[in-house]
RNA sequence: GGAGAGGUGGCCGAGUGGCUUAAGGCGGCGGUUUGCUAAACCGUUGUACGGGCGAAAACCUGUACCCAGGGUUCAAAUCCCUGCCUCUCCGCCA
């Protein structure tokens, strides 16, 4: 949620950012509303200082032992105007709030203008992509082949966007994350969280899902219990409410969950596989930090997660997403996109964020710079580092052999009890 | 699921309708005293949204906030209703 103030004193500004995302009409009648609630709001209050002040007198009056049955009367009569003017300036106040937690962040000025992905500007390349002397095959065709993946009976205990993993694909999944939140928590100082997989709807409020994008999200029915369809949810709303000490920034957490997203909207877009399913795992990284250096604290996040495609070989590039492709929340967002040979294309495998203070305005995050000072909103990031399912696949096909076996990169022996080849199985 | 006890400022903790603009304490900040530190003493203290005020800051001023949302009353931390959360015991359960 962007600062009210800031907006009314940056109107023409904000309506020019809204543009770039694509966005133009979002602010509407802004000015007519703010002024409207203002008005309402001063003279609502007027009366009630009045009627404080009476108040007070009948108290007075009344120890005196004198009549006061006028001025009771009359604070009657005023106490219905307030409450007229309250319901009015309520509403005017909901409308402009409802209004303004429709408001997309703005766009750093560093985010490439422009109308969609295909807008994206491509920041740097790792890796080379592998040639093979034979005809790559798509994870969904090696999978099932190995015996390790299973979309038949996936369908049939829950039904499309599922998969059942056996053997060394389960223990593949489970050894990629344990890979990824050693990575983080020993070698880029990463406190390890685990968080609920359920949260409540002022949680979803805080990061940005709601109110505007609950139709991506699964609601357990009879409760306010929302899945999350991301770790950063629960993360980044643990210090809701809270003011942090400066000497602990940055804060920065990792957390392996399992994620749940309804996909809505997503109809016919990668049917096959497992690259869009309702569930899948997922390690993501969250920072809590200084307002002056998140810009700083994203190109680290970033490179923290580009590390573990580094250590698993995978090529990959960085991409700068455009004004038009930005997330809700996001101001700025660099993807990951890792190299699919069978599709022989780039896929998205990260989504690296800088909200600055967007998220911690809607979730009250703030921190206090030393003793008694003032306190100000924190800056949150999160990215995710990485994605499992697309790991796994970006593994798969990355070191898939003509025999249909796949090839284990160094790094993932350890955890795979050194395995290191995965061949097809029973 | 049943029974009971609770929820008050950064923290502890008083407060059962009107001199409560929430007592007192701790902590924080500023000061006095002091060779330095500590102690003692004095002062101070939160958030949000308005107005003064057509840059910001500071300042002055108003309103709201005692878990949340309703209600009673001229007046609510205090009385009533609903909900949420925490704790204890019982039941069930991994």
């Amino acid at each position: 949620m962007l600062d009210l103030g800031f907006v009314r004193n940056n109107l023409s500004l904000v309506r020019e950012k809204m543009r770039d995302r694509g966005a133009a009409g979002i602010l509407g009648d802004f000015d007519a509303l703010d002024a409207e609630r203002r008005k309402l709001l001063s003279e609502a209050e007027a009366l009630k200082a009045q009627k404080n002040a009476v108040s007070g007198q009948i108290a007075v009056l009344k120890k005196q032992k004198q009549d006061t049955s006028a001025l009771i009367a009359e604070m009657k009569e005023v106490g219905q105007q307030i409450q007229q003017l309250d319901e009015q300036a309520k509403a005017a106040d909901e409308k402009l709030r409802d209004l303004l937690r429709r408001v997309p962040n703005i766009p750093h000025e560093t985010v490439p203008v422009g109308r969609s992905s295909e807008d994206n500007k491509e920041i740097r390349r790792w890796g080379e992509p592998r040639k093979f002397n034979f005809e790559p095959k798509a994870h969904w065709d090696l999978g099932p082949a190995l015996g390790i993946l299973d979309f038949e009976r996936a369908a049939k205990i829950a039904g499309a966007r599922f998969a059942v993993y056996y053997g060394a694909g389960a223990k593949l999944e489970r050894a990629l994350a344990q890979f990824m939140l050693d990575l983080h928590t020993r070698e880029h100082g990463y406190t390890e969280v685990f968080p609920p997989f359920m949260v409540n709807s002022d949680s979803m409020f805080g990061t940005g899902q709601l109110p505007k994008f609950a139709e991506d999200l699964f609601k357990l029915e009879g409760t306010d219990y929302w899945l999350i369809p991301t770790a950063e949810v629960p993360v980044t709303n643990l210090f809701r409410d809270e003011v942090l000490e400066a000497e602990k920034l940055p804060v920065k957490f990792c957390a392996w969950t399992a994620c749940f997203r309804s996909e809505a909207g997503s109809y016919g877009k990668d049917t096959r596989g497992i690259i869009r399913q309702h569930q899948f795992q997922k390690v993501e990284l969250v920072k809590f930090a200084f307002p002056e250096n998140s810009y700083d604290e994203l190109e680290s996040l970033t490179n923290n997660a580009e590390t573990v495609l580094q250590r698993l070989g995978l090529p990959y590039r960085v991409m700068a997403l455009s004004t038009g492709d930005l997330g809700f929340s996001s101001a700025k967002t660099y993807d990951l996109e890792a190299w699919l040979p069978s599709s022989q294309e780039y896929k998205e495998i990260s989504s690296c964020s800088n909200f600055e203070s967007f998220q911690a305005r809607r979730a009250n995050l703030r921190f206090r710079r030393g003793k008694g000072g003032k306190t100000e909103l924190l800056h949150t990031l999160n990215g995710s580092g990485l994605a499992i399912g697309r790991t796994w696949v970006a593994l798969l096909e990355n070191y898939q052999q003509a025999d249909g076996s796949v090839l284990i990169p160094e790094a993932l022996r350890p955890y795979l009890d050194g395995l290191e080849r995965i061949s097809p199985q029973e």
